[in-house]
DNA sequence: CGAAATCTTGACCGATCTCAACTTACGTGG
DNA sequence: CCACGTAAGTTGAGATCGGTCAAGATTTCG
């Protein structure tokens, strides 16, 4: 299972021409191009290569040479961190649209987290030379760049001031808060990960998730219908907790 | 205490002429310009103003506003968060050349930190518009500002998956080894801050801090010569912990 | 030199992790 | 379509880490 050694990533499955198709798809999903005129977004298209990842693969790794912006086209990839005594945390999951790869784009660096596929994805690719080149040609890009980059530094803080302050469950009813989406009337979550996953991005382990998930049901803030279905049933309470 | 009322930082002791002696010093810190010429210095320095505030001051608070960045040209500034409970957490304490401010800038929004001035300190200040302005026309600066929230970025991740996967002692440890400085053959290291800040930036309390230092110090990693001063005896071992 | 703040130490308790058994859901091949 | 095997999730019991509260020691600074 370790075909994925230095570059192999960039050599999997790029398409170049065949990408032309799903690059502009794909790009006009993205909220840091999104605004461009037509005339650029084909400019930029002409540098996007497209490559397909299967489910399972590692997209990168930490301690790998960046080389390229990747923003997912289609599928969903996992990025997870690797602490000093090697336990793994969840950082985030990328939807399409989303892009990773930018920490190691600005500095002259490596990866410090793994992407891996968690379905078979496709991603387009910018790589470094010409995403600066566009970044200077263009400032409004940058700006962008800026903006999610500062949400994202306030997830990241957020998260963190979270870990440190807050008790297990509280940030298991933070977390089901913030996947809160209205059902018609009801409030209701899919949970978009396995328990185990929800630990790793929360910080404890599976066990804890499903007592602690089992307590709020008890105390009448959810109900669990189905293993990653939820019905908030107070959200005001859970958010006092 | 709380003369600070909205708006209140922009109108404390700001002084534009005078500022003018302070921004050179000042800006030629800062890594984002100081790789412009001369001529775009002075350009930029023209939009600064600069304020003075006093030990204790709050330079922002959360839900505020933001409207400049504000880098330090003398003394130190305490960064936190408030969680959702209510609880501080030590975010960073910023030193001369460092800026703060930035994540509301880029954003249509507002702080989610608080900035205290932990001394007397004199800050230098860009507002919201002129700072675009710069970026657009001077978009290396923007590269900067990119690489700058790429290692914050990283920072606050790397920060976020110790407290998730890490005991306290263990980021002790971590914590302690960052701050390591060679001292003419021996590690030594000076700490920059109370054992309460200290506890509040490592998600724990003054009494952890003082039990596993002193755990730390009975296993023979380390020796507390005084309150802030510590020697280290073993690097390898702490980081292994 | 003394008051106040900071730091340390002790005793206790509670939250959460670990390990293990058990149950449920899921995917595959017959 | 069902049976089975495996992965995922749940539950329980016990152990541990770290927090709380309180007392005592130390440092700081006016």
């Amino acid at each position: 299972m370790n075909r994925c050694n230095h570059d192999s990533e960039t050599h999997h499955c790029v398409h170049n021409e065949h990408g032309r198709l799903h690059s502009k798809a794909c790009i006009t999903l993205v909220p840091i191009f999104n605004h461009l005129d037509d005339d650029k977004l084909e400019e930029i298209m002409r540098a996007i290569k497209t490559a397909h990842f299967d489910k399972g693969e590692i997209i990168y790794r930490a301690g790998q040479q960046s080389n390229s912006l990747y923003i997912v086209s289609k599928g969903k990839i996992r990025i997870y961190r690797l602490s000093e005594s090697g336990k793994e945390q969840l950082l985030r999951i990328l939807k399409p649209g989303d892009f990773t790869g930018e920490l190691a784009l600005f500095r002259q660096s490596v990866h410090e987290s793994y992407a891996e596929a968690m379905a078979d994805t496709d991603v387009c690719m910018i790589n470094r030379d010409d995403l600066q080149k566009f970044l200077l040609k263009y400032p409004t890009i940058a700006l962008q760049v800026l903006a999610e980059f500062s949400n994202r530094l306030d997830e990241s803080e957020k998260q963190a001031a979270r870990f440190a302050t807050e008790r297990v469950e509280t940030r298991i009813a933070l977390y089901l808060a913030e996947c809160v989406e209205d059902q018609g009337g009801s409030l209701s979550i899919s949970l978009p990960m396995s328990r185990k996953d929800m630990a790793s991005y929360l910080g404890t382990t599976p066990e804890t998730i499903s007592r602690k998930l089992a307590d709020l049901e008890a105390q009448g803030y959810i109900r669990q219908v189905s293993g990653r279905k939820i019905q908030i049933q107070d959200l005001d309470g859970l958010l006092i907790l």
